[in-house]
DNA sequence: TATTAATCCTACCAATTTAATAGGAATTAC
DNA sequence: GTAATTCCTATTAAATTGGTAGGATTAATA
């Protein structure tokens, strides 16, 4: 299952993109807007900011804001920030690997064999989908 | 992450499968071969039974065996049964579709836009993948 | 300079899920 | 009738998730 923290930095984030204007974006109208408890919500920016994916601004009129264009923004990023690794087990993982202590053959390992398949296909999205291509709008969408 | 009972339970199938000859296999044998806790491993091949993957055979000389061919055991099915739905939020599910109690207008959700094609992706995987490719050996993979 | 509005930080907590374990009942082969 | 097996129910310890609480820090502005 995602994780609501995810679920949460995804809408924040394109909420975000949508809020065009260059002024920083408060974490408090994020979670008017998404429905999200704002408590939650900031300790989730504060992630995505310690992952150089987010700045911000603190005191009055401060905020969040992106540190660079959606068009630059992969999901394998935001992914791996918000949900950690894609991989489902770490044996299949490219920036977390980590042998299992019980498999003995890692090449002969069904397993091993059937989660680099979903590994594989799961980067094929996020490398293929920017923050700009989730804070499309549907009828944009369309178009495209 | 792959819950330990998905991975034990694919580890015990492909075991299965790799156990030729037409007698049933015991839990037991299971266990000590792929280190797996035996009475958690009791639990989770009861699971595959109720859902009719196995069948089994009590008492001495009993154990589990396929109710199909391992070529006609699609992932898709296995996964189900052992990791739950495919889709990571229920509002993309195929087969147990639940509407976002948040979520406004799915169709402009980037969170379901981006779980849609994750989605596809796994299902791509599983729906090409049987039982019969996970237990080959590696060496057999290569001449595939 | 005081006030207000924002992020930042640490700690805590309740509910759920996971990964088992325990103990025995039911069934079958021999 | 005994041994070997699956079947079933209950319990449990540890980890994870999804928050909440309270205040420290920083910055704008009146």
């Amino acid at each position: 299952m995602l994780s609501k923290k995810t679920k949460y930095g995804l809408k924040a984030l394109t909420f975000i993109v949508n809020s065009d204007g260059n002024n920083p974006v408060q974490v408090s109208a994020i979670a008017k807007n998404e429905q999200i408890p704002q408590k939650f919500l900031e300790s989730i920016l504060l992630t995505l900011r310690k992952a150089g994916v987010l700045g911000s601004k603190k005191g009055k009129h401060g905020g969040y804001y992106l540190r660079q264009e959606p068009e630059d923004i992969l999901m394998t990023e935001v992914m791996r920030v918000l949900e950690g690794p894609i991989a489902m087990v770490p044996c299949v993982s490219l920036n977390y690997y980590e042998k299992c202590d019980d498999c003995v053959d890692e090449d002969n390992c069904s397993v091993h064999k059937l989660m680099i398949q979903v590994r594989d296909s799961a980067l094929n999205v996020f490398r293929n989908t920017t923050l700009a291509d989730l804070a499309l709008k549907n009828t944009e969408d369309i178009v495209k």
